[in-house]
RNA sequence: GCGGACGUGCCGGAGUGGUCAAACGGAAUGGGUUUAGGCCCCAUUGGCUUAGUGCCUGCGCAGGUUCGAACCCUGUCGUCCGCACCA
């Protein structure tokens, strides 16, 4: 049996030997930028899973490559982070050692599944090197005003002890810690500015060309919506408020404002305090996961706002309902949303309505939340809602108590951390200068520190202890440390100048290699990792150190692997698959092959022990027949069509990530080859397209086929279109009908034949579809006139008809008797062996001699004897 | 509640307006080869039909658009995902 773990190692080594992956600049070819999202590295190591990703990108990337593009295919870790600090302190081991024992498991492992990485460009983000730019960025920043600290609510996960950005907050949970609610904390803490990008990044998703799911989220994540800001003045104040419906402002009967506004008390009269801070203890007590299922509540403040469209005083509520992050914490009620009336109706507070329907009447009970006509509206009456909303805001505009304005759902991004795994942010706190930027580069992230006793960072008295850089008096240094996503926002730039030390990348070098042609991963990040590394490219841009607008161009979503339970692969469930493991039975190609093969690559897939076996039978079959083929020299317009078939459908299919299909065409193809008499090329074009599913066995059959280089680094193979002959796929239909036909009379029968008789006549329906083609006529008279065969008056009006109704759908071919006869002459060899018995072709010259051999003109009669 | 995706044979899954759906793989059954087989080869796997590139049914269910729908539209049921008191 084939050692396919041999060619593996065999292949893996060459490669490695002679460096034909490694890449650099080359303005002479057209560069294509390949990657998958780079893994945080674990102890637990790759499994199956981790293989599916890489392979897909490997496919693409070796597919790529050998288009003659100049590809860039690199790989590196996300190396900073919390799991391998709380895994380190369980195992009693530093950060540093667990890390770097995981990567360089890591690399190991991806070497055995034979990717074609630039191994050369390799970038870990726990590294001083790498990270020294974080803290460059971090600066630079901060310098144009795109980071600042600031006291505010911030998510808090108490299993983490730190806090967390709002796209690392689901569902009201930690994102590590789905059982983990977050708690709100009142902090100060670092932020980048990424709102300042909030249009932009909304409107360049157009740009991408993305999975449209992710593309839809993105867009709800950064949640623009237009609407108005209202004055309302409370005690002599201005209290701007947010709406989308300024058109219900004449049913404003309260205003609630939330319980976690930050200027709260300032409307609260001294008659309710007591009842108020009974309510502020009562939901402070019930957890955010009770909260959701909570009733709106509320309490009544004591002050009054002044609607400035009635002048009107209506009283101002303290609501369980309203966030406090969004629009200005507080909102006009009205009788046209169903948490007001929900509200109101609870505590008695009158309601109104102004907007009616344009083409029914509302019932009693209705809530009517659309948008319609307007009544009770003083001078807006009679308006439509969206008419009455522009001539409300030029009101507002024009008397200064109001204007149009945008909303957005996104905002800045919270990036400090009270953990140590992760980048030192490089500022210095003065009491005389206030915040210093650290002069020298990179501050390290010092190896001593003491855990579980809060900030690891501050337990390190001489990384904490230090002089003002501005001043030199005595200063202390920042000890969060940034957020591991801020390393994952700009590891791809540099991938294109890792070894880099004076520079973050050298920009010549980035504008090459950018943007990124085909990025893939897992939809995880769409609101997250793919956000951040939108803001940072465009940040960059505007800082001069890049040109491009948006990272990367493509996007593609790999499917989940599930174990063969189901499920998705985990320890406890005992379901992981691991490639080592796989490999040694079946070797990595099979695998790869398989992983592929099953579904769509976008598709979750299961893993299945005979679904990989009958792969296995491929792969072997493979093996056995280049050991025992004879090349030939003959031309063969068949296989040349079938191949140059398969080279422009394979072709597309992998361009468009239909690897799935891809493979299937494969098998097709070495089905055929296997079957006929095969040129040098036909072979060496089947394994060029075999090469980036199944790498090691293409170079080992390649050799073996007499070839010398690597086929990982030959051209891809081109098409003739004029050397695809449909012909000949009519053929291989027509011979699968007659054997499927032979078996049926055979079936029949009941016998095993000794001779076999075809008598095969002038199709009728040849003749038809013959007189068709030269018609145009729309007439069904005239059709049925001049395609009528005698003996088939029946059939002969129904085709008209459809004819008629669609004449391009007679497209179809059928063989005429000639080429039937020839065909079978052909495959007549092949069949006698295949039915062990003597086949007789005989012409039949007329419909009636083959009616009196019991068998209908029109299709090959058989007769078994 | 809002938004999105999906629903095809015994199973995994192709096909997203036109060459009369089920490619390809798996599984099962029958046969061949074999000392034996878990290898390999062949056949069968919706119904009808005393073979005829045939007929009927059929792509969750019910309607509609079209000469023609698994595919487009509407409704409905089911599964999954994302966001969620966003004013």
């Amino acid at each position: 049996m084939t050692n396919f773990q041999k060619i593996e190692q065999k292949w893996q080594k060459k490669w490695e030997d002679s460096e034909i992956f490694k890449v650099k600049e080359d303005s002479k070819k057209k560069k294509y930028y390949v990657l998958e999202m780079f893994p945080y590295p674990s102890a637990s190591g790759l499994h199956m899973g981790h293989a599916l990703n890489y392979t897909i990108g490997d496919i693409f990337a070796r597919f790529k490559r050998m288009q003659n593009y100049n590809v860039l295919y690199p790989m590196g870790y996300d190396a900073f982070g919390l799991p391998a600090e709380n895994a380190a302190i369980k195992a009693k081991q530093h950060p540093k050692v667990y890390t770097e024992a995981s990567m360089k498991n890591f690399e190991k492992q991806q070497k055995s599944l034979g990717l074609s990485y630039d191994w050369s460009r390799i970038v870990k983000t726990c590294e001083s090197e790498y990270y020294k730019w974080n803290q460059y960025f971090f600066l630079k920043f901060f310098e144009n005003g795109l980071v600042y600290r600031k006291k505010s609510p911030v998510n808090w996960c108490p299993k983490c002890d730190t806090v967390l950005a709002n796209e690392q907050v689901h569902n009201g949970r930690c994102w590590r810690h789905e059982d983990t609610e977050v708690e709100i904390k009142h902090l100060e803490q670092w932020f980048i500015k990424t709102t300042k990008y909030s249009e932009e990044l909304l409107k360049d998703i157009e740009k991408l060309e993305w999975p449209e799911r992710i593309k839809l989220m993105q867009q709800n994540w950064i949640g623009k919506s237009y609407g108005t800001e209202i004055n309302f003045e409370i005690n002599g104040e201005n209290w701007p408020i947010f709406t989308t419906r300024v058109d219900t402002i004449f049913s404003v009967t309260f205003m609630v404002v939330s319980a976690q506004h930050p200027k709260l008390n300032s409307l609260i009269t001294e008659k309710q305090k007591k009842e108020v801070n009974n309510f502020l203890k009562k939901i402070k007590s019930v957890s955010e996961k009770e909260l959701e299922a909570l009733e709106k509540e509320g309490v009544f403040t004591g002050s009054y706002a002044i609607n400035p469209f009635t002048g009107e005083k209506v009283p101002v509520w303290i609501g369980n309902f309203v966030l406090a992050d969004y629009g200005s914490g507080m909102v006009m009620a009205d009788g046209h949303d169903v948490r007001d009336v929900e509200f109101a109706k609870k505590y008695n507070i009158p309601l109104k309505t102004v907007i009616k329907p344009i083409e029914r009447k509302t019932n009693p009970n209705e809530v009517f939340t659309e948008k319609g006509i307007l009544y009770n509206s003083g001078e807006f009456s009679g308006l439509s809602s969206d008419e009455a909303i522009i001539k409300m805001q030029n009101w507002l505009e024009n008397r200064k108590l109001g204007k149009k304005t945008l909303q957005y759902k996104f905002k800045d991004w919270l990036v400090s951390r009270q953990r140590y795994w992760g980048t030192p942010i490089p500022i210095i706190y003065c009491n005389k200068c206030g915040l210093v930027p650290e002069k020298n580069l990179p501050v390290l992230l010092p190896e001593k520190v003491e855990f579980g006793k809060g900030n690891p960072l501050a337990t390190n008295k001489n990384f904490v202890n230090v002089k003002c850089p501005k001043c030199n008096s005595d200063a202390k240094r920042e000890t969060d440390t940034m957020d591991t996503f801020f390393d994952s926002s700009w590891y791809y730039l540099r991938y294109c100048d890792n070894k880099n030390l004076k520079e973050a990348f050298e920009k010549k070098k980035a504008d090459y290699w950018l943007p990124v042609d085909q990025y893939i991963g897992g939809a995880e990040h769409a609101c997250m990792h793919l956000i951040y590394a939108r803001f940072f490219v465009k940040a960059l841009r505007d800082l001069g150190l890049l040109k491009i607008d948006e990272p990367f161009t493509r996007l593609f979503n790999q499917g989940m692997l599930h174990g063969a339970d189901g499920n998705k692969m985990s320890k406890s469930l005992g379901n992981v698959i691991v490639p080592e493991e796989v490999s040694k039975v079946y070797g990595i190609d099979t695998a790869r092959l398989f992983l592929v093969s099953v579904a769509s690559p976008d598709k979750d897939i299961e893993w299945s022990e005979n679904g990989i076996q009958g792969m296995f039978r491929f792969t072997n079959r493979l093996v056995d027949y280049f050991e025992n083929v004879k090349i030939s020299k003959a031309k063969n317009e068949k296989l040349e069509s079938a191949s140059n078939k398969a080279i422009k459908e394979i072709t597309e299919d992998i361009e468009s990530f239909k690897y799935n299909i891809a493979t299937i065409k494969l098998r097709q193809l070495f089905e055929k080859i296997s079957k006929e008499e095969v040129n040098k090329e036909t072979l060496e074009n089947f394994l060029k397209l075999l090469s980036p599913f199944a790498p090691h066995l293409a170079e080992e059959l390649w050799e073996k086929i007499g070839n010398k280089g690597f086929i990982s680094v030959s051209e891809w193979p081109k098409y003739d279109s004029k050397k695809i002959k449909i012909e000949f796929e009519y053929e291989d239909e027509f011979m699968e009908n007659i054997k499927s036909d032979i078996n049926t009379v055979i079936k029949l029968v009941g016998k095993q034949p000794k001779i076999i008789k075809m008598f095969v006549s002038e199709s009728w329906k040849y003749e038809v579809y013959r007189k068709l083609a030269k018609l145009e006529s729309r007439n069904i008279k005239e059709v049925i006139e001049k395609i009528m065969v005698k003996g088939y008056e029946k059939e002969i009006p129904k085709i008209a008809q459809s004819f008629i109704k669609n004449p391009n759908a007679f497209m179809k071919i059928v063989l005429d008797q000639k080429t039937e006869m020839k065909i079978l002459e052909e495959n007549k060899k092949e069949l006698e062996s295949m039915f062990n018995s003597k086949i007789e072709i005989i012409k039949a010259e007329s419909s009636k001699e083959v009616k009196a051999k019991q068998a209908v003109p029109g299709k090959v009669a058989i007769l078994i004897e």
